[in-house]
DNA sequence: TTAACATTGTGTACAGTGAACACAATAATT
DNA sequence: AATTATTGTGTTCACTGTACACAATGTTAA
C-alpha cells in the first residue's frame, strides 16, 4: 500500500523534517442542524479516535502548522484559527488507554517499537470553526476514516484528547462573550433566527429572541439586506450579512470589555 | 570558574535531560511602592536581559517546569502560576537582534556555535504573582545578575520577550476582571486602600475608592479584622485579610460569569 | 484645647445593560 | 376572511457600574 510506505518514511525520518516532541492538535467545530460536531479520524488498525493533528516543520511556525492542518484535514484555508492552551502532561498520552492492542505506530509484530512518534509529545492546541458544509473530511495517512462527531456524543477518543476537547469549547464559549462568532459557520446571507440557533448550540442553552436581536444589531457587525426568507406559512425574516470589516475589527479589538 | 562547568555540562549534555526545542518562559511580576515590577536576568557577555526561564525535563510536566524555574529563580513556591500562551515563531529568536556580537551560547573564540541551546526553541509562557519582599532573585548559570525592572521602563530585552511581556500583563489585566488578584502579592494584613492602588497599578488607571470598596467587599473573598492601620494624620483604615477557602474558590470558578 | 487637614467609611442618585414579557405584523393554509 | 406560527418592535424591571456627597477620624499646628 501507498499509506504503508509513506507511514514507514514518517517513522523513520520524519524527526530530520518536523520538531520532535512536539505536536498540533486541532479541534474542529462544524455546525450543522442545530448540532456542533468535532472532526474526528480514525485510527488505522484500532477503535479510538483522535483530533486532526499534524507535526511542527523544522522551520515552520506554530501558526502555519496549525493552518496546513486545518488545510489537509478539511480543504480549508484563511480561517479563523485560535491556539488556546498547550498540553504538556507526560502521561496525556497514557490517559485513555483502552486499547487492548497498540496502535501501529508503537508496535510491530506484537513487539512495541520506539520511534519519534511513539514518544512523548507536548501538544499545542487550536480549534476552528468551519462551515460544515464546505469541509470534506479526508484522513490522514495513519486514519481510515475522518468523520464529523456530534459534540455531546462523542466516540472512545485517544491520550487526553476529550480534555482538549472540553478545553476548546469552553474557549469558544469565552470568544462567545466578547468576540463575535458566525462568520465562518454560516451562509453568506443567513436570518437571524438562524444566528441564534448557532449561539444557543454553541451554549447549549435558549435564549430569549428579542433581547438577542436587540444585543446583535446594537453590535453594528450586521447588515439588514433588502430581501426576506421565505420559510413557511408564517413572517419572512430579513437577511442579514455580516459587515465584514467591522466583523474583523470586532474579532480584533473585542466588545466586551472597556 | 564553577558557572563555566556547568554550562559546558549543559549544552554538551543537556539534550539527554531535557526535551529540545521547548521552553518555559516565566513573566514573574512583583509589587513593590506602588510599581508593576517583572524579574529580568542579565546574560554574562552581552548588555541584553531575559525572562527567567528553562527547560523541560524528559520526564517532566511543563507546569512542574514552570513551577521549578519560577523556584530556582526566586526561592518561592506554591504560587499562582498561570499559562498563558506559547510562542512558537521560528523567528522569534532573532526578532531583537541589536546585539553586536552573539551570547556565549552561540559563539567560541568568534565562531558560531550549533549546539542544542542554539536552535529554534518554542517557548510556553507563564505568569506569576509573587510578594517582591519575599523573592530573593538568583542569577541563572549563564546570567551574572538577575534583578527588578519596572514593568513600563525595561531594557533591552532579548527574543521577542518584550513581547511575551506585554502578553502576560494582558492576562494578568484580564484575569483583573473575573478572578481574584492580590493574596501573593499583599502582605498577610492589609488595607483596601492599599489593594485598590494593586489594582490601580496592575491595571494603569485610577479607580473610584468608594465603588471599588463596595465591589470588593460584595466578592465575599475579604475578611475585616478588628484591627486598624495607623497611616498619619488622618482616619485609620480596617485591615483586612483574604479568606483563602472563599479566595481559592474564586480563583476557581470566576466571578465575572454566570 | 481646638481648628485645620487629609484620608477613610458609608450612603445616594443616575445611567446603561440584561432579563422577562406584550403585542402588532406577516406569510401561507383553510 | 379566519387561522396559525413565526418574526419585528417596544416596555418594564431589577441589577450593575459610575459619579458624587457627607460624616467620621487621626494627627499636626495654632
Amino acid at each position: 500500500m501507498k499509506d504503508n510506505k509513506v507511514i514507514h518514511e514518517l517513522i523513520t525520518n520524519g524527526h530530520l523534517k518536523y520538531i520532535p516532541h512536539i505536536s498540533v492538535d486541532c479541534v474542529i467545530l462544524g455546525y450543522h442542524a442545530n448540532q456542533l460536531n468535532v472532526l474526528l479520524n480514525k485510527w488505522k488498525d484500532v477503535e479510538v479516535w483522535s483530533l486532526p493533528g499534524g507535526y511542527v516543520e523544522r522551520n515552520e511556525s506554530v501558526d502555519t502548522a496549525a493552518h496546513r492542518v486545518l488545510w489537509e484535514r478539511t480543504g480549508v484555508d484563511k480561517l479563523f484559527l485560535q491556539q488556546f492552551y498547550t498540553f504538556g502532561d507526560p502521561d496525556r498520552i497514557n490517559m485513555n488507554r483502552r486499547l487492548n492492542r497498540l496502535p501501529v505506530l508503537f508496535q510491530e509484530g506484537g513487539k512495541e517499537l520506539h520511534n519519534w512518534m511513539a514518544e512523548r509529545f507536548i501538544s499545542i492546541g487550536y480549534y476552528a470553526l468551519v462551515e460544515y458544509s464546505k469541509v470534506s473530511p479526508r484522513p490522514d495517512h495513519l486514519s481510515v476514516e475522518s468523520r464529523w462527531w456530534d459534540i455531546h456524543d462523542l466516540p472512545a477518543l485517544i491520550f487526553d484528547h476529550d480534555r482538549i476537547i472540553s478545553h476548546a469549547l469552553h474557549a469558544v464559549r469565552l470568544q462567545l462573550k466578547y468576540q463575535p462568532v458566525g462568520l465562518s459557520l454560516l451562509p453568506e446571507k443567513f436570518t437571524l433566527p438562524e444566528l441564534q440557533k448557532l449561539y444557543e448550540t454553541i451554549l447549549s442553552r435558549k435564549l430569549d429572541r428579542r433581547n438577542f436581536q436587540k444585543k446583535m444589531l446594537s453590535l453594528g457587525i450586521l447588515r439588514r439586506l433588502p430581501e426576506r426568507k421565505t420559510i413557511g406559512p408564517h413572517r419572512s425574516p430579513f437577511l442579514y450579512s455580516f459587515d465584514k470589516r467591522k466583523y474583523n475589527q470586532a474579532l480584533k479589538e473585542g466588545y466586551g470589555f472597556a
